[in-house]
RNA sequence: GGCUCCGUAGCUUAAUGGAUAGAGCAUCUGACUACGGAUCAGAAGGUUAGAGGUUCGAGUCCUCUCGGAGUCACCA
């Protein structure tokens, strides 16, 4: 389908050319939807041309305008406003294009352009459940990759597990100490929080052990010998804390030999890691499947926390990084506004950058993909602009095609939620909640007629849901934002259930067309466009664009908006004009192929967004 | 302190450098004997943190100031 944007920058290039004599892209010419006040549909601005024109804004417009009406069977009139050229499209036009829309079902979706790309998203510790931050990591990744593919990409989903380390050590000790035999079954609790608990209990002990400590002559001597001026006994203790538990603590000393008997593969520790990391996949699984996103390939920081030695001699030979007389390698990045960084520690074992190096390395070898896109809250923005710097140095090939899609912290009212004090917003719970809040608010409105209990719940099932991942996609990736369980997720206003409940009127219009054998086939006589109907026509005609954009930037909001436009305008359309008792038959037919269309693009963006429609609600 | 990001109505937010800054929530007023009211219409609410600058045109770009966040580990 040609798109009319496009054609009108097409003349207006042309006209230009004609009229001035003068070179222009189509592409720099400016269209947009005429503001409400005005007559019109599109308006082009003029005032980039008027240099050339050598006339004022008004007169190089009006030009503009006759020549454009005379040349584009699509313009059926112009007027001309303070250098703004308001063009008004022809109802001929939009016959054409809704008969074409309405047959497309591929509408807003590009060809496969043969290229690959890889979306990483999620990346939790397996040492606790996941939190609705993840519940914006992943919707944000899951959603990208939607909209990569419907422009033309070829997708590969990945995860990287990071499922070793301290923290995983911290629970694993825990169960080990605390846990007297007890397993999820025996005690009830979904796995991955069974583990999540074992790890909150670690840290309360630890945090009591250190308490202790405090009132010890040792911990004294330590605040009398190295507190700063003024600094109180308080403050001192939290600043020492990491310094505590890495030297003089009883139950870092474990973790850290777990750690490393872990690493020397001992097969009890190997053996018990493997439960309870098994133990969090089984819970993992579950909210992922209730979430409704999946994964291609996953791969495990066990696998791949050793990488990057190769690439750190590769670095010293290529004289990108530098060896100091300690033996740690280092790499200078100064000179790019960055610091000097370690990439290898003066005992030989790498760090987290290191690792990162590696696996980029490794999967790019085993993917070959033309672009590489993390998606990481924005607090390791740093790290990420460091780590791309680097491959760019060492001249890998798809150096220029990785980016970081930073995501602000969901934070609470409180502040950032903290796993050691309790204050998670956890993810199996925050879903069951808002479907519950559907339910409630379901049973006030009155029950639909005749459902059956299974519908029923697939149904406050998908507007719960839509609520909550609507209320996560719908802002920039870039805002922080404060979710407040004080207050449940909206149902109303600019929500997904809002954009659902357009989609379930229009399914209810399309049933009747079954139904009652309605015929569409004079919708072409219809000539008297209402302003709701142009209004529902110039946004369908969007949203390719919007997609495009969305993938170009890497942004769901983009869509989420669009979508909310779009249920906007039909809602009003649907309140102002009759459909089935519409004033003439081809109204009638005309208004229900725009309603199918307008179902089909919302049904359509909202998959993007990985929101499900119901049929009823 | 250096670097980066953010600051739009009481709250949550939108606006590829283009016309009078657009929505939602909350508040107040109205609209169904029905193509489904999880809807629609209206009122009220803004010096786009502040000051300069570039431009025909600035919420958007540049400089400075103020406020908030992140980061600057031989942690991950």
């Amino acid at each position: 389908m040609s798109n009319l944007i496009s054609i009108l920058q097409n003349a207006v290039t042309q006209a230009v050319e004609h009229l001035y004599g003068e070179q222009t892209e189509p592409g720099k010419v400016l269209v947009n939807t005429t503001p409400p006040d005005f007559t019109g549909d599109y308006s082009i601005v003029i005032f980039p041309f008027v240099k050339i024109a050598k006339k004022t804004p008004d007169a190089a417009a009006a030009e503009i305008g006759e020549y454009l009406q005379g040349k584009v069977a699509e313009i059926k009139g112009y007027n001309v406003v303070k250098g703004f050229l308001n063009l008004e499209i022809a109802e001929s036009y939009w016959q054409v294009f809704l008969q074409a829309l309405v047959q497309d079902q591929n509408y807003g979706r590009r060809p496969a352009t043969g290229q690959k790309v890889m979306v990483e998203y999620s990346s939790p510790n397996t040492n606790k459940p996941l939190h609705l931050g993840h519940i914006r990591n992943i919707l944000l990744g899951w959603s990208c990759s939607k909209i990569l593919e419907s422009v033309g990409y070829e997708v590969v989903k990945t995860q990287i597990v990071n499922d070793r380390g301290v923290a995983i050590c911290k629970s694993m000790l825990s169960w080990v100490k605390f846990g007297a035999g007890k397993t999820p079954e025996s005690e009830g609790i979904k796995s991955d929080h069974f583990v999540g608990d074992y790890y909150v209990l670690f840290e309360q002990k630890s945090k009591e052990e250190y308490e202790t400590w405090q009132q010890t002559a040792l911990a004294n001597s330590i605040f009398e010998e190295k507190h700063k001026a003024g600094q109180s006994e308080k403050d001192f203790f939290k600043d020492f804390k990491n310094k505590w538990f890495n030297e003089y603590s009883t139950l870092g000393a474990e973790v850290r030999e777990m750690l490393l008997k872990w690493e020397a593969h001992d097969p009890d520790t190997i053996g018990l890691w493997k439960k309870m990391n098994n133990w969090v996949y089984q819970g993992f699984d579950k909210t992922y499947h209730d979430l409704g996103v999946s994964f291609d390939k996953l791969y495990y920081e066990s696998d791949t926390y050793l990488l990057g030695k190769d690439i750190v001699d590769e670095g010293l030979s290529k004289q990108v990084f530098f060896k100091k007389e300690d033996g740690s390698v280092w790499v200078d990045l100064t000179d790019a506004g960055y610091d000097q960084k370690v990439v290898l520690r003066s005992d030989g074992t790498s760090v987290y950058i290191t690792q990162d190096l590696g696996t980029a390395q490794m999967r790019h070898k085993e993917l070959g993909c033309e672009r590489y896109v993390y998606v990481v809250a924005d607090e390791q923005n740093y790290h990420f602009q460091v780590l791309f710097e680097i491959l760019k140095r060492l001249g890998e090939s798809y150096a220029g095609g990785l980016h970081h899609l930073s995501y602000g912290l969901v934070e609470l009212p409180t502040g950032r939620m903290k796993t050691r004090e309790g204050t998670v917003v956890d993810a199996d719970d925050i879903m069951a909640e808002v479907i519950r809040i559907a339910g409630e608010q379901a049973r006030e409105r009155g029950e639909i007629e005749g459902i059956s209990d299974t519908e029923r719940a697939e149904n406050l099932r998908k507007v719960g849901l839509g609520a909550l991942k609507f209320f996560i996609v719908k802002v920039h990736p870039k805002k922080k934002m404060i979710f407040n369980p004080e207050e449940s997720v909206d149902l109303q206003g600019q929500t997904g259930p809002y954009i659902q409940y357009s989609y379930v009127r229009i399914n209810g219009l399309m049933q009747r067309i079954d139904k009652e054998h309605i015929d569409l086939s004079k919708f072409g006589e219809y000539t008297s466009i209402q302003p709701q109907e142009k209004d529902l026509l110039v946004a369908l005609q969007e949203y390719p664009n919007v997609v495009w954009n969305a993938a170009k930037e890497y942004d769901p909001s983009l869509v989420a908006n669009f979508c909310y436009d779009l249920a906007k305008k039909y809602h009003r359309f649907w309140h102002d004009l009759q459909v089935l008792r519409a004033e003439s038959e081809p109204a009638k037919a005309f208004r229900l192929m725009l309603s199918k269309s307008v179902g089909q693009v919302l049904k359509n963006g909202m998959g993007l967004l990985g929101i499900e429609m119901p049929e009823r609600m």
